[in-house]
DNA sequence: AAGACGTGGAA
DNA sequence: TTTCCAAGTCT
């Protein structure tokens, strides 16, 4: 049942208040109805995708300091940017970040789109991403619908089913929701709500502004909604990583391919993942010798375990990536797969 | 249109 | 240890 335009409104306002008293600090967040750089949010959204504010923020100033503005990202070599980015996971957002930034410079002059619209035909904006540069970087009256946002709008309306079978429902009650001015700041104060008192878990009804109005906190299923979808346990896979070292103590790495997990990022040569068994697969014939143990990473979709080989050459042969020396390997940014690797090596050494 | 795609922190 | 999940997008 769509609320009364009265109680909306009513909502609205306590809500923008409640953010006033209560909306976060964040690095990238200008309050007082100041227009951000579109190009501080656009980055700042790209890196929470998925990704908590805790992490962002170790990220986000490092990455503006190395490209200030969205002329000088786009002038970037890809491979600088993911460099910049190693270690915050998800890397394909970078590429289409770096895309993004060309496509705006080469086609749009520099010039952003303002609308949904125009900034969805973007590299790397989806429905949330463009509408919440729409609302916080170009105060347009839309709403961006995150996973803070399903949360909040599937609990104040009593929806039983899980968000993503929902999505279309909660986009449309929570554009009825966003008022004609501070758009930018709803959105925030929304997400913040999400973040700090309607929280996944043990929401804090006490503390929340819409708690009169929540079908679910009336009817004591806030612990409840959104509904929960299983999910699937990652499967295991089995690799070997080699580290080889030619006669100056030099480490050869390589990127990965341009797909797949961890694409494009610098790495040491790798044997196929597979589900049953380490692959003997080095980069060149050597003696290789087994370092003991093992390292066990774990993505979103996959357990991996890596076993790790080692050998020293005296001439190297004609090889793809590169020799790096050991100070050199650590001004690189590297995924933390690759970090563990590293340091299960070094440790047994 | 499910599944791929990283990582870290909390419970 | 395991499970959940955090400002999603792309294919």
């Amino acid at each position: 049942m769509p609320l009364s335009k009265p109680k909306i409104s009513a909502l609205t306002t306590r809500l923008l208040i409640w953010y006033d008293q209560h909306g976060r600090d964040l690095p990238w967040r200008i309050k007082g109805g100041q227009k951000p750089d579109p190009y501080h949010v656009l980055v700042s959204e790209m890196m929470l995708q998925q990704t908590t504010v805790a992490t962002v923020k170790n990220y986000y100033s490092k990455f503006l300091q190395q490209f200030p503005t969205v002329r000088a990202l786009a002038r970037a070599e890809v491979e600088t940017v993911l460099q910049t980015w190693a270690g915050l996971g998800y890397y394909r957002r970078a590429k289409l970040l770096h895309a993004c930034a060309q496509t705006l410079v080469t086609e749009h002059a520099a010039l952003w789109p303002q609308t949904v619209e125009g900034l969805k035909k973007l590299p790397g904006l989806g429905a949330y991403t463009a509408g919440a540069m729409a609302a916080i970087a170009f105060h347009q009256p839309v709403a961006a619908v995150d996973g803070n946002v399903e949360r909040v709008i599937s609990r104040l309306h009593g929806l039983t089913q899980p968000p993503k079978d929902n999505i279309k429902k909660i986009a449309a009650l929570t554009q009825a929701l966003v008022p004609q001015k501070r758009a930018g700041d709803f959105a925030q104060a929304l997400m913040d709500l999400g973040a700090t008192v309607c929280t996944p878990r043990h929401p804090a009804c006490g503390r929340c502004p819409w708690a009169a109005a929540c079908v679910a906190h009336q009817k004591g299923l806030q612990e409840k909604i959104p509904a929960k979808v299983a999910k699937k346990k990652p499967r295991s896979c089995y690799a070997r990583a080699y580290v080889l070292r030619d006669q100056h103590g030099k480490i050869y790495i390589e990127q990965r391919p341009h797909t797949g997990l961890l694409a494009n990022m610098w790495a040491l040569p790798m044997g196929p993942w597979e589900e049953e068994g380490y692959q003997h697969t080095p980069p060149i014939k050597a003696q290789w010798r087994r370092v003991e143990g093992q390292v066990s990473h774990i993505f979103t979709h996959l357990r991996l375990y890596v076993e790790v080989m080692e050998a020293r050459i005296s001439t190297p042969p004609q090889l793809n990536g590169q020799w790096l020396s050991a100070p050199a390997l650590e001004k690189l940014g590297w995924p933390k797969l690759m970090q563990k690797i590293f340091h299960h090596w070094r440790q047994a050494a």
